[in-house]
DNA sequence: TCCGTATATGTGTATATCCATATATATTAA
DNA sequence: TTAATATATATGGATATACACATATACGGA
């Protein structure tokens, strides 16, 4: 993926959220990034249809739940700026929110795999 | 700047392609760049618009020509993502041409700001 | 069946591009 | 000096395309 598809990818809020999230998680399902954003579920599911066909994240199904993560074939560079954004101290900021949202949900469901 | 902002600018590959050179280059001129990126001027001209007014580069007039240089304004995260760029070997590979133009060139204006 | 997730459709908006032209500075001629 | 011309850069208008969104619907497993 050249880098302009990839920043592509990240040029909107929602999936930026997302990916953080994932990142910061490892494994979490569409029912918690709905809960965590506080957005709409065929809104959430789109935008990790997007970030799924393109490679980024990988899905997992476990019973109801589908789980994504982020894809181990992801290149360094790709995984750099992932990684650069996660330890921003400016996107700890804008997306506490979301953080805190996830921590308070009473029942998360839990991947075993 | 929020990241899907930055992001959104660094989604089109002309721009990406711009912002490689003048993180490079520390400063160039819009001839420079529609030289090394071997595409029309007022295509050019208006992505570094783009980039101008979101504050990312900043231009400077000497005589005729306008020099771009990024911003000494930038948050750290963005200046660590664009260096992160600059130094990846992806993009080493990708865009070598448009360096490789730019290096070829006759007659190169000289900046003495 | 119900719940979690994915997708199709229609609509509005944004933006990349091209061509032509406008503006700004430099240079040359008279 | 002024006028005319050349070079560098920016912008207006027109067009085509891409994309985000909301709603509704479809699918898949317990």
């Amino acid at each position: 993926m050249l880098p302009h598809q990839f920043f592509k990818l990240l040029s909107d809020e929602t999936r930026v959220r997302c990916l953080l999230i994932i990142a910061r998680e490892q494994k979490v399902c569409v029912a918690e990034l709905t809960h965590a954003l506080n957005e709409g579920q065929p809104k959430v599911s789109r935008h990790l249809s997007l970030l799924r066909s393109s490679g980024v994240i990988v899905d997992t199904r476990q019973g109801q739940w589908v789980f994504y993560r982020l894809s181990d074939q992801l290149p360094g560079w790709m995984r750099k700026q992932i990684r650069g954004l996660v330890e921003s101290n400016c996107l700890k900021e804008e997306y506490q929110e979301d953080i805190k949202r996830l921590s308070e949900m009473s029942t998360r469901p839990e991947c075993c795999i």
